[in-house]
DNA sequence: CTGTTAGCGCGTTCAA
DNA sequence: TTGAACGCGCTAACAG
């Protein structure tokens, strides 16, 4: 590898034209005779095709771009590992970009990206707009196919974690330990993931047919101050569960919670959504609805991977989640509310 | 953006030939008059040069590989997030792959990096053995500088955190709140930085002049799970403060002294490096030696971007880490001891 | 099954 | 200052 290796370099050393080396590495139309030659120069030369060059003929680059909101979040990262793994094994780079949170960075990264010469875009979306739905339009006839992760529209291809049905089981477990009167600490609407369908799905279940029930809602943003700072204003419905939308919030109200001298799950009971280690730290552990991302990432670099082979994929949106059952949800005795 | 927009495309528009566009983008000797004209094309088409095909030529791709252990940790995440931005901010793109914490892949991703044609490579490595300076050599002489995080060796360029600097800050701030009697929970001494410099920092400051000082050593694996297990081991010590290597190991270890009715700070103070949210969160919180990881991300982007441009530049091994005072470690009263 | 030939989109000569 | 012609490393079409 003295210096960058071409396919010349191997049809000389093997003694072949550097077509029948182009046709070893792509189809397989070689004598075995030939073929072992060829073998022999690359593993002895180290030689890996150049892909930038290869792109420009074979409109292939086994490069795949992605873009994601932010890295720096337990669910980045396990998403981000889970689709390096999947697209390592079978030797696609990655090209990274992030949004930084803002929308329309997103828009322009898809763009980038697409104008890069990548084969496929995966995007861990903040929302899927309609100028998304038009890019993603465009880029289709450009042979570039676009999978969303975390969010979903029903014109592009997209998988998700079932908020949904993640909200009807902590909605269900909250209920048979006895609450009826909770305060759900959420995010903005404009999350239809985060922000809705967790609280919609909770309510759904936990109140259904249930006179006693009381859901209140505080809007928080994400992170762990902001649901510490609105503290307050979530006491003061003087509820006995509170559910987070994120377990970020979780551990900003138990921390709270414990600084106002109130036991959880003595008193209040505390529970989340994500699974992070974050909660499992906390005293009590934190009770949460975990999803699992990293195999969430491996299955959205799959489901791309079939689309670049031009295979037909259904869009995902029950990808389920799990209970788990740690420390900071009680019981609540009858008759001891209020 | 119907399709692939090419310089040939924008060449037709601007009315003028290629390489007068080829020309504007990278140099500039090119007449106000059609400069106009050219610059008009491009906002009307979003046109953005082919990065693949200018490879082949210009041998520069503005594409920059990055080589990470993993990214589903707090470290790993900030580290990542600084250096995206700061290439973002330059218009570059990034590459990436991860070693998963394997230190052959480690030297398989640089190669595999290099031959791909990025133009310069950033390594969060592992450790630096004879193999990865004979690789940069290599790389050198294909004008592909490489650039190390988090390790040091004197045959090549590295960036990292100041680790002895922040185990001396530990160790002067430990001595000085009384204690004595202390464990250090560290890792394998194959992690120079985290596994030694950290550990030898302390150990200097802490110990020098003070007979009565006594420093006892539990080697465990990275993570919250491996310290809490050795906890048993740790107590037998009967020290007053507990010192970990990371916020991980440090969260463990207070989950396990909790557990055991050991009161922090109480009985017991406990300490960490890193600066995690983690720490933040936990009862009482953790008081630790914070990195702050995005911008050793931000400050290594452009030291390689200067490399790129073919300037000398010095390696870093002083970036500076700051205490974190929250609540773990109490001050001995004289005499308490045992 | 094989070698020869012709571009992919771009940057860089070289004359003009 | 400009445009024409060439080649980067590779794959695909062709003829053998």
């Amino acid at each position: 590898m003295e210096r960058k290796v071409t396919i010349q370099d191997i049809a000389a050393i093997a003694e072949v034209s550097k077509s029948t080396v182009s046709r070893y590495l792509n189809h397989g139309y070689v004598s075995e005779e030939k073929a072992e030659r060829i073998q022999k120069a690359i593993a002895a030369t180290g030689f890996s095709s150049n892909a930038f060059a290869r792109r420009l003929k074979a409109k292939k680059s086994g490069v795949i771009g992605i873009v994601m909101p932010r890295v720096d979040s337990p669910t980045g990262g396990k998403l981000l590992t889970g689709i390096a793994k999947a697209f390592d094994e079978v030797g696609c780079r990655t090209l990274f970009e992030s949004s930084f949170l803002e929308m329309p960075r997103e828009i322009k990264n898809i763009e980038h990206l697409a104008q890069f010469g990548v084969d496929g875009i995966l995007v861990s979306s903040l929302g899927i707009t309609d100028e998304h739905i038009a890019l993603v339009k465009e880029l289709k006839e450009r042979d570039i196919p676009v999978l969303f992760i975390g969010q979903q529209h029903e014109k592009v291809r997209y998988i998700k974690a079932d908020d949904f049905g993640a909200g009807r089981l902590l909605g269900d477990y909250i209920r048979r330990m006895g609450h009826e009167r909770v305060v759900f600490v959420g995010v903005t609407e404009k999350d239809k993931a985060v922000g809705v369908a967790r609280k919609d799905g909770f309510i759904e279940v936990f109140s259904r047919g249930n006179r006693n029930a009381s859901v209140n809602f505080v809007e928080t943003d994400f992170g762990f101050d902001d649901s510490y700072k609105k503290s307050e204003e979530i006491l003061a419905y003087q509820p006995s569960a509170v559910i987070c939308a994120t377990d970020g919030l979780a551990v900003g109200v138990m921390r709270a919670l414990h600084e106002n001298g109130v036991a959880v799950p003595g008193e209040v009971s505390v529970v989340g959504f994500g699974g992070y280690e974050l909660g499992a730290v906390t005293y009590p552990p934190l009770t949460t609805v975990a999803f699992d991302y990293e195999a969430l990432g491996r299955r959205a670099a799959k489901m791309l991977l079939k689309m670049l082979a031009g295979e037909v994929v259904e869009s995902v949106s029950d990808f389920p989640a799990q209970l788990i059952e740690r420390g900071s949800v009680g019981k609540v005795l009858w008759g001891s509310e209020g």
